[in-house]
DNA sequence: GTGCTTGCAAAGACTTTGCAAACTT
DNA sequence: AAGTTTGCAAAGTCTTTGCAAGCAC
């Protein structure tokens, strides 16, 4: 049972936690919402997460969908990825203890994310020279892909 | 006069032989837009470039600059710094060639421009192992006042 | 039962677009 | 004169909100 596994079961608790904590309600829709937002790999907008969480509750609303994405931000099971592209893009935060930087196909728009512990250092020093104190940061390279451009495909299906 | 320096002169120059080249014509509308944008010294939302415009010539319309905004930046005279915060942000270009970091006081939601020539050795060694060629980059990194935290003030401005 | 949550539809915020008049070349 | 560009207002897109009914506790 694929929603049944055990890291399912501890990210749905670890969700539980965070509500009862907040005095908020578990609710099947909110229930919904996380699971569907786990089940994809990859970046999603609130109108994927919409159509996903539908699969799994049908009674799912878009304005619930709105609603949950930021206590699942709060709560940090999920992050939000602002790439500059023309929608607002989230993910399931599955490693979220190392910097991770966007690398953004402009020909595909496809999003990688990568680890970029180094970053983590420069941004705090860089911080450090104006006296503030480091709470998130970003790094996004858009590139294009050399692949398209000679063969008119790319492997990673740009 | 401010507006007759040799910077500007070069920069409308700048603005005009790109419009040129793309077979747009060079309308006094155009113009106020873009030395709006570079009559901030900081970063600027479409709003605050219509007011900014308008000052110049009050025959600017919100429509004209959503319509200047995209070849202002195709032109590498402005470009787009988007924060992630309520509105994009847009500034002008006048150090094209380093690499800016932002850094955003989460208190004040002010945001400092900073190089940081470093970014872009890791940025493009990042896009290599992916076979992608940069085009762009961005850190962001997001930091709360401490100053503000401390004695309810920041200097600057906060 | 109490009061947080929900879905719906309407409202909001920001941006884009259709059209006739005005302007650049 | 020919064809772009403009301002206006209407339409779009994405997101938020008000409200009464429904649900968790």
């Amino acid at each position: 049972m694929n929603s049944e596994s055990k890291t399912t079961r501890l990210i749905r608790q670890t969700f539980k936690d965070f509500l009862v904590s907040k005095g908020l309600r578990i609710t099947n829709q909110r229930l919904a919402i996380l699971d569907a937002a786990y089940d994809c790999s990859d970046h999603f907008t609130a109108e994927d997460l919409l159509e996903r969480s539908r699969e799994i509750d049908s009674s799912v609303s878009r304005a619930t969908v709105y609603r949950a994405l930021p206590i699942l931000i709060e709560s940090k099971l999920i992050r939000q990825v602002d790439v500059g592209l023309e929608h607002k893009f989230y993910m399931a935060n599955r490693n979220a203890n190392t910097f991770q930087a966007q690398v953004i196909c402009s020909d595909c728009e496809k999003i990688f994310e990568i680890d970029a512990p180094f970053m983590d250092w420069y941004g705090k020093t860089v911080a450090d020279k104006l006296a503030l104190h480091v709470e998130s940061q970003r790094l996004q390279v858009t590139a294009h892909c050399d692949e398209l451009k000679v063969a008119g495909v790319c492997k990673r299906k740009c």
